[in-house]
DNA sequence: TTGAAAGCGTTACCAT
DNA sequence: ATGGTAACGCTTTCAA
């Protein structure tokens, strides 16, 4: 009755996205079928389809990700925190982890944490967004939190992180055997004064990494390394390195929290304290980040490989979300220690795989 | 009447997030009590409130913002999509523009794009996750891609990029001056054969760099650069520079597209051409990024700052989701050349600007 | 200040 | 194979 706004033209004109009704409407069928056609496994016929499709098309309709992730509970969504975004390991990681989750219909819901404070307030918004997951990234997740998670529902997963408070599955690299061929590898190259810098302290990969290291060396009679803290932060590195290195019986040999700190230790070694690497002194890392093989640093680097990394994560986050009452799954993979130029050599054990020279001393016991 | 589950006890023990009904209950109130409880501007009595926020945290209650977002039709989600990551810049750069975002409320939605295809069918996820808008960090946007988006009425915002083809936001650096200003500061150090390393050659941000130089350059009476493209990449970057390098005529200075590609042709021409830098060849990148003041680089570079870069961008990305139909803007962001030790020296101009010497000629006409 | 009721745009379940 | 209808969990009128 009233004719300013009514019929098929005023929809057209109105300029909010088409919905279901719409395409409907103008397919002349009824809203369902408009949404089994959008919806993969589903029944409709050929020319059901086709009209609606075209219909579709036509409104420039989209189904809404949002009216749907209510319906069905599932929002598709995974959170992803992430520190340390500076530190090249993660941005290769976020990278291949939004390929693979977008590869499953999945998409990240990015959080940064700084470093320093706790992840509580993110949390909440994290729960609020309803994520089918959530994948911490180098975070120190509390107990308290990891409880929350698991109360609503939401299955996490530690990324480069383990952790004894709870039982939450995890997926990390092999921080305490690296740590322990490391300290084999320095020891095959005749180094005496080892050095070791530790990233975060309370993190599990720093513990990991060093009571490897610590291990084998007091296993094989030496003394404890000189230790400094890095906080997995290039200053703190510098920082470390300055302490370490004017001590006065210096290192001549430094395993470095990971390959971020070793770049930065390494800038200090040799423009600050004039030493030649690994002449004066040899320094390792762990990740093997890009960064690592650029010829400037030439780093030494227990591995943490990128897409296995990666990969694991994927596929153990969407069985949780299959299956959330499943037991955690606590996941390692496999490394390599990649030598380069970085800390002197062994006499032996040095071996070309893929075109990579990687350490795999017959020693065996460090498994 | 039915007595097997049915009671308050029931509900407490469904594993279900609590609901807004859940609470009212428990509350004994009305469901929409509980929505404005948790509405900032709302009236509700204090007591009211009291025993509402006591009931939530007895539930572990946490609003819906999917079911929100579909009654307000805003998800306060913003789409970022990003490529190149393993360049130091976006890593930054999406460190302080989630923080910014989340101060304000919103999350990001993260799609990282593989430069070489097209960003068609993660615009099709973007949209249907109906982000509020959507941040283009370094990806070409067809301007098919603008039409669609602006037919959608989502936001867009062009980050270190522009186009000519569509009337889209963009915040961006001074590629232009920048270029400019890059090659005065060459020629003013003595330099007489320029080279210059491309982008991506259809984004404009290599072009607008490398007008500005070349433009200079042909208005002072210098020969055009030699000219290689490196396409943002450290491997084209390498490939870029073996190729100017090798030729008979060595430029002995280099502007490279951004700092990305500077470190990777800084290795190049260390160590597999033995030239010193900047003895043999001065180098000059762009972004000022953290790695190029790491020692081992001391890297001359025309500043792109990152909070002011993000500062604009959230604010012009929040100014159109408040009203999309206002004009689009396009900022730039005043940089700096920061002079460090990869570039030979120019006789005057250097000057210390808050413990950062940044190169600024008399000569005006270099704006 | 409060509660009832009408959506928001889907999916899921029933009939047909 | 198709259409009608009831959710999903919230915000937003509108009365009281």
């Amino acid at each position: 009755m009233d004719g300013r706004v009514s019929g098929p033209a005023a929809r057209t004109l109105s300029n909010r996205p088409a919905t279901a009704v719409d395409v409907a409407r103008l397919a002349g069928v009824s809203q369902s079928a408009v949404s089994r056609a959008f919806t993969p496994g589903a029944s409709v016929a050929r020319d059901t389809r086709e009209k609606i499709t075209a219909a579709a098309r036509a409104l420039g309709y989209r189904p809404n990700a949002i009216a749907r992730s209510l319906i069905t509970r599932r929002s598709r969504l995974i959170g992803v925190v992430a520190a340390y975004l500076q530190n090249h390991f993660y941005p290769e990681v976020l990278e291949r982890l939004s390929a693979r989750l977008r590869a499953e219909g999945y998409h990240i819901m990015l959080f940064t944490a700084d470093s320093r404070d706790a992840a509580d307030p993110l949390l909440e918004d994290v729960m609020r967004y309803r994520v089918d997951a959530l994948i911490l990234a180098s975070t120190t997740l509390s107990s308290a939190l990891a409880a929350e998670c698991a109360a609503a529902g939401i299955p996490v997963l530690l990324f480069n992180r383990t952790t004894e408070a709870a039982d939450v599955s995890s997926v990390t690299g092999e921080n305490r055997r690296g740590g322990a061929l490391i300290a084999a590898f320095l020891a095959a190259g005749g180094h005496r004064r080892m050095g070791f810098v530790a990233g975060v302290e309370n993190s599990s990969t720093s513990r990991d990494r060093e009571a490897g290291f610590t291990g084998w060396l007091s296993a094989h009679g030496f003394a404890p390394p000189a230790r400094a803290v890095g906080n997995y932060t290039m200053d703190g590195a510098a920082s470390a390195a300055r302490d370490l290195l004017s001590r006065p019986e210096r290192p001549d040999a430094i395993f470095c929290g990971n390959d971020h700190m070793a770049i930065a230790i390494m800038e200090v070694a040799r423009h600050e304290f004039g030493l030649r690497v690994p002449e004066d002194l040899s320094l390792v890392g762990f990740d093997d980040v890009g960064p690592a093989a650029w010829r400037s640093f030439d780093l030494t680097s227990f591995s943490q490989p990128v897409e296995p990394m990666v990969d694991m994560t994927v596929e153990t986050v969407l069985a949780l979300i299959e299956d959330p009452d499943q037991p955690p799954r606590r996941l390692t993979a496999p490394g390599e220690l990649v030598v380069r130029g970085s800390a002197r050599l062994p006499a032996s054990g040095i071996i070309t795989v893929d075109g990579r020279r990687v350490w795999r001393p017959n020693d065996k016991g460090l498994t």
